[in-house]
DNA sequence: ACTAGGGCAGCCAGG
DNA sequence: CTGCCCTAGT
């Protein structure tokens, strides 16, 4: 078919499309039929090449509802499609079915939900839900979590999942006595989760592949749907994950997959490099395009990441390469200790920045572990340098958010026991744990769910009438708003509703500021409901709740903001920066390592390393501290054996390192810790420099409207605005959070 | 039913 | 060190 979607304003054809692409990436972007692997080294245009070729089928006449675009991250997701529309037009890209392989999956099984025996609303479970069902379920069965730890378990159970085993056959091949209570566990949690209509993240993507195998028409009907199929970072795909690729891509064998071996950093959850490696044996007919000229990084940055990567023998063949200038050599900082780091790092970037003309939004700070930010926060909040943390304890992993956002999934879902359990009696109501045994135990010997069984407490034998009372004004609040589910909007709807729940009030009741803070964190949750009705008004709470079930990497609203970004090296992937520094660079915790490493483990961690360099444009700052808090302990530690395979040419002068692994290194002598200032509680939230905040100014919010603001305090991220309502209501708001809008 | 306080594991990374 | 879980005491 001809149909021709996108008015072409100039009238030039769809090959003058691709004018701006060097010659490997215009093969690959007009490569449209049959598979296609692109070897992608990092910085070279891949999801310029990616979005391209989108572009371009849709420009050959390709209906986009046609195209389907999985990835790993929502980032990603959200970048390519930005870039599209900015190609095609926003109605167009707006058609094509891109995301993560969890969002994108979890939206089509709920259209073929009751095929799988569940149904449409079904709850998607976070790992804290699983961890919260596993315990649930090691309590049932009497199985100790001091003698069984359940993160081990969950661990163990994603780990079948994610190489397609099933309790029965995990459990046949159990050859100890862990692996055979697993087993135990993974049965009844399996069970749990479809009693509870929820899925965990593993189970979006069997449930997808239990779909298409068991259902020929719905397979065939997403074949004829999916004609063009795009996978980003392939090689980071587990074993469900590719099979499930492999089944939609049967129908049109239209499949292009990008990535890069040498950026496999996800191997501890599942992924299988051989996935990559062998797609040209899953695809003999398959056209290979290697994409090596990098754009991004100077020659010295280049050729650094090359030196180190090449000491990994199981890579594809291919060699990055850069016309760009040769850039100023690798600064490496000897340091005493954390917090010594920390200092120099922070001098070490103001300088650069006055000497290059850089601004705070151009740096980007990594580490190996989350918990090296601490040193670093505080030293940067000590020399008043603003910052965020990406990605770091998850907004939504607050206790108040998730206590907001499970009475909401019961709201939606009301067989999700794992939400219920976390809510019943928070605020305190008086329902027990004696009570929500004999409650549970009721529900378990029925086989009904557990908000049937507190629909009709006064059957349970047993309980005290205060108790009755209570489960009755409990689920009351559920009955209330029932049918409002589908009369108000998702934002007036939550908003009443956790007002009638009472949770509001219960921290509006505690004068604490712990209680202020809790309380503008689900007016954060409130806002952000509303904005993201504005933005899409046929949103639902259901379809929010899966948004927000799928996000652990807050979409970054605030990127805007010219500061420092804080991560880990995991976090970086696919970003980059005019100036990096990474830091913690020593051995036993960059490559971290356990007392059972493998070779292929110290692989993985060189990779994420040359991540971690290919994410700098012109300059690269490496740090390394002689001695480290851990586990509330100083350590002593060398520097990392990577910063030895870094080529000597790369490293300035001063910094005559080679601080290489094994050698002694001359530091300088300890010196006594001090006593850290107080931290601030929410160190994620970018601490404010600008006093963009007066008495008398008029402002508005997304939520109130528009008021006037009678009083100011608190300093940094806990600084708070009274502000007056046009209708008379006074509220005390969190300026960090708020999404005020000064008038 | 709730709370305080001690003991102990965790700090490897994410959808 | 911090955060979670468990226990004992009210």
């Amino acid at each position: 078919m001809t149909l021709r979607l996108v008015p072409v304003a100039d009238g030039s054809p769809a090959a003058d499309l691709l004018d701006g692409l060097n010659d490997p990436q215009r093969q690959a972007a007009s490569h449209t039929e049959g598979p296609l692997l692109i070897i992608a080294g990092a910085g070279s245009g891949k999801t310029r090449v990616l979005t391209y070729r989108i572009a371009y089928l849709l420009r050959q006449g390709v209906h986009p509802s046609h195209i389907l675009a999985l990835t790993f991250t929502n980032k990603a997701a959200k970048e390519m499609r930005e870039r599209i529309a900015h190609l095609v037009g926003d109605h167009v890209a707006r058609g094509i079915i891109a995301g993560t392989f969890h969002s994108v999956f979890a939206r089509l099984l709920r259209r073929h939900a009751e095929l799988l025996g569940y149904t449409s609303s079904f709850t998607v479970y976070d790992s804290d839900d699983q961890l919260a069902a596993i315990k649930a379920v090691m309590t049932t069965l009497g199985v100790s979590q001091q003698a069984q730890s359940p993160t081990a378990i969950r661990s163990r159970i994603s780990g079948a999942k994610n190489a397609m085993t099933s309790w029965m056959e995990y459990g046949r091949n159990a050859s100890n006595v862990n692996e055979r209570i697993t087993a135990q566990v993974f049965e009844q949690y399996e069970k749990r989760l479809l009693h509870a209509n929820a899925m965990d993240f593993d189970d979006l993507i069997l449930n997808m592949i239990a779909l298409l195998r068991n259902n020929p028409d719905v397979l065939a009907s997403f074949h004829e749907r999916f004609r063009y199929i795009h996978v980003d970072e392939y090689q980071d795909t587990n074993r469900a994950q590719y099979l499930a690729v492999q089944l939609l891509a049967k129908g049109h064998r239209n499949i292009c997959v990008v990535g890069d071996d040498a950026q496999s950093i996800y191997r501890w959850r599942g992924a299988e490099i051989q996935n990559i490696l062998d797609f040209g044996r899953d695809y003999p007919d398959a056209t290979t395009v290697r994409l090596e000229q990098n754009y991004r990084s100077t020659k010295t940055i280049i050729k650094a990441a090359e030196s180190v990567i090449k000491n990994n023998t199981k890579q594809l063949k291919k060699e990055l390469w850069t016309d760009n200038a040769a850039g100023d050599k690798i600064t490496v900082l000897a340091c005493r200790d954390d917090r010594d780091e920390a200092d120099q790092v922070v001098r070490t970037l103001k300088s650069r920045l006055n000497e290059h003309g850089l601004t705070w939004r151009d740096v980007a700070i990594l580490y190996r572990t989350n918990a090296q930010s601490q040193p670093l926060e505080d030293a940067l909040r000590r020399s008043n340098t603003p910052y965020h943390i990406v990605s770091g304890v998850s907004f939504y992993k607050r206790k108040e958010v998730k206590d907001a956002l499970a009475y909401l999934r019961v709201l939606v879902n009301p067989a999700d026991a794992e939400s219920i359990l976390r809510i019943i009696n928070e605020p305190a109501r008086g329902i027990g744990n004696t009570s929500l045994e004999k409650l549970q135990a009721f529900a378990t010997a029925t086989n009904r769910i557990l908000y049937d069984v507190l629909k009709n407490a006064h059957e349970v034998p047993g309980l005290q009438t205060r108790t009755l009372v209570s489960v009755r004004d409990f689920v009351n609040i559920f009955e209330m708003y029932r049918d409002a589910v589908n009369e108000l909007t998702p934002a007036s709807l939550a908003q009443a509703f956790l007002e009638a729940t009472g949770l509001l009030d219960h921290y509006r009741n505690q004068k604490t500021d712990d209680a202020r803070d809790r309380l503008a964190n689900i007016d954060r949750i409130l806002t952000h409901i509303s904005e993201v009705q504005e933005a899409d008004d046929e949103l639902t709470l259901l379809h929010y709740l899966e948004q927000v079930a799928l996000i652990s990497d807050q979409d970054d609203p605030e990127l805007g903001n010219n500061r420092i970004a804080l991560m880990t090296v995991h976090a970086s992937k696919g970003l980059e920066f005019p100036l990096v520094v990474i830091a913690g660079m020593e051995q036993g915790l960059f490559p971290l390592v356990k007392p059972e490493s493998s070779v292929d483990e110290e692989d993985e961690e060189r990779r994420l390393f040359y991540v971690a360099i290919t994410r700098a444009r012109q300059h690269l700052v490496i740090s390394y501290a002689g001695q480290r808090m851990r586990f509330g302990e100083v350590g002593f530690s060398r520097p990392s054996k990577f910063l030895a395979e870094i080529d000597t040419d790369c490293l300035s002068a001063s910094a005559k390192v080679p601080a290489a692994a094994g050698r002694s290194v001359s530091l300088p002598p300890p010196r006594p810790r001090r006593p850290e200032p107080p931290r601030e509680s929410y160190s994620q939230i970018p601490v404010e420099t600008d006093n963009r905040w007066s008495v008398g100014m008029r402002v508005k919010h997304p939520m109130f409207g528009v008021g006037r603001i009678i009083a100011l305090s608190g300093i940094g991220s806990s600084a708070k605005a009274q502000v007056e309502f046009a209708n008379g209501q006074r509220k005390q708001l969190m300026l960090a959070f708020a999404r005020l809008e000064a008038l």
